[in-house]
DNA sequence: CCCTTTAGTTATCATTTGATAACAAAAACA
DNA sequence: TGTTTTTGTTATCAAATGATAACTAAAGGG
């Protein structure tokens, strides 16, 4: 039962992040966009290019719903869609400056709140801490 | 710029967090329950009991908008409302005997799967995963 | 070369969610 | 006691999201 324990620390934990990244990233995200718009431009941010596919199965989204969101988000001018040469169904899904600056600028954002939330921390714990996010993200969340 | 890298981590973290668990409770939630009222209960679930107010800030929605979601779960059997006779304006939300059923088998399920992203995992590394949830929920995700 | 599969699009409709105004009742307070 | 604040409700509307069908074009495979 020791299995049980671990998973109602998972459980907890879980929510926990869960609730400080919705807090942290509230309101952050630029008028401009949807809550879902917001979610893509950040996958798109961190895993660029993609392909719709992609995003599409990474967001659990059917096709053309991501086909019509990623529409709205290259109209809006935040990303850029390139054909891929070597197989033209594809297309590569990237950031555009405009994209790239106001994803910046949401990050900057979030981290000033991330650093409030560890002031006052000393050298020894950030090194724990780091230490703490390898190891979980290395064994259970990979 | 140690901070940087610090909140680097964090991001790609959270993420992965974010990703891991939503694969784990994908279609978990009850064909009875939409998304929302699926988080809500799970929030009734962990917290319980609690007051609308309480729902409306944790899930950050209005009023108005969570009454009409928790009305919704009352009606569908899976949570009880009690006055509060010291404040009578005040309401415990609650799992229902449906809702706690409703509720554990999610969590089975949950469960089964977490067990099997963890399985092959030795005593120690074990023992290392449970510190390093502790710490993180203590200095971070709190 | 035909057939099938993969990648994506467009259109349409239903449902969910968000926002706002107007309200009621209990509690707090002056 | 009368007024204000807190807690919640109801109704209504707009916007976002989800689901499905019908389609195009490129690639792959026999």
């Amino acid at each position: 039962m020791d299995n049980n324990q671990l998973f109602q620390k998972f459980v907890a934990f879980s929510a926990a992040v869960h609730q400080i990244t919705n807090d942290i990233t509230k309101d952050v995200k630029s008028e401009a966009l949807t809550p879902l718009q917001y979610k893509i431009l950040e996958y798109i941010a961190v895993s660029q290019p993609v392909t719709l596919s992609e995003v599409s199965d990474c967001m659990q989204m059917s096709m053309p719903n991501t086909s019509r969101e990623v529409k709205k988000l290259s109209e809006k001018g935040v990303c850029t869609r390139i054909t891929d040469p070597d197989d033209r169904r594809k297309q590569g899904i990237t950031l555009s400056a405009a994209g790239e600056a106001l994803m910046n600028e949401a990050f900057q954002q979030i981290a000033v709140r991330f650093e409030q939330r560890i002031a006052g921390i000393t050298a020894a714990e950030r090194k724990e801490i780091e230490q703490a996010l390898d190891l979980l993200q290395q064994k259970v969340f990979y």
